[in-house]
DNA sequence: TGGCAAATAGGAGTAACTCCTATATAAGTG
DNA sequence: CACTTATATAGGAGTTACTCCTATTTGCCA
């Protein structure tokens, strides 16, 4: 084990995680950068940009929508936060690192997450390690979820 | 096992499992139809709907771009082709129904497909089979490829 | 506490769908 | 094999979710 494992940081905790990686990444620690990765971590239905803005605003008014939109990339390419696979034409983001995985049901194309331990220990494969830096694995299961199974024609 | 496993029909074939799988569902058998999956299952490369829209219309040259973009969702939701998990603004879609499993580079946003035989043979969880009907499964890393590793700032 | 590259606000612009409606057609029925 | 009708399509207008642009501001290093 690399790194001694701190399951569930506590907020202001994970504000200071959030701080060293923006550093590290030579990115500047800027109020908005600060409350939007808050609000993301306080969401826990993957919010879209849209829905992170409107909250923003109550702290930060006059922040704009381009920079929630901005900074949300941002905060994907370096690895603190990522954009939930299967959405659709709206982007959602997710900053739970810890293990879980996203069923999609292709009919009502909700996201459904769920935990199974056995899949928390899913081995990348050597050549994958030599070609890539994984920094999230994901099972990703699609089907139909129950509620559309019983609604079919 | 429930069924003799076919690992690679025929274009033909496949044709005829689609029409199948079509009547099924209670669809009705369209030339448009017929031609976007039949474009869809001979590219390799997760076409989007633009680039399926230009190839189909050498054989039907007035489909419209709204009738594929719909024939696509519609195959989504019966099951005939997915909407490939990490595509970002412009959707992405896939027929290949065999096992594979996906890499993506949050900077360069690349999918990169990749086979490991373990990953194949991933279990669902009872739980899950309860409450969903699974169509699918993939295993989805993200992170960061070579290539970009290397332009790092 | 300057200086300046990086970041932001605000608004305009764009791409990728998505909706609407009149027309056409697949496929069951007599 | 016509007839019927619900389903599907074409074409164009409309919408949405970004994305780009530029002037201004601001972290942060020296």
């Amino acid at each position: 084990m690399k790194k001694q494992k701190k399951k569930h940081g506590s907020l202001t905790e994970k504000m200071v995680d959030f701080q060293a990686r923006c550093r590290q990444a030579g990115l500047r620690i800027t109020p908005q950068r600060m409350a939007v990765y808050q609000e993301l971590i306080k969401s826990k239905q993957h919010p879209s940009a849209d829905m992170l803005y409107r909250k923003v605003r109550k702290t930060l008014p006059n922040i704009s929508l381009d920079t929630v939109n901005r900074t949300l990339l941002t905060f994907a390419e370096i690895g603190a936060a990522f954009i939930v696979e299967g959405s659709g034409d709206v982007k959602r983001f997710d900053a739970q690192l810890d293990n879980h995985q996203h069923f999609k049901c292709v009919k009502c194309k909700r996201i459904i997450d769920f935990y199974h331990k056995p899949f928390d220990n899913i081995k990348v494969p050597v050549s994958i390690r030599g070609k890539f830096t994984v920094l999230r694995k994901t099972v990703y299961l699609e089907g139909i979820c129950n509620a559309c199974q019983r609604n079919k024609r």
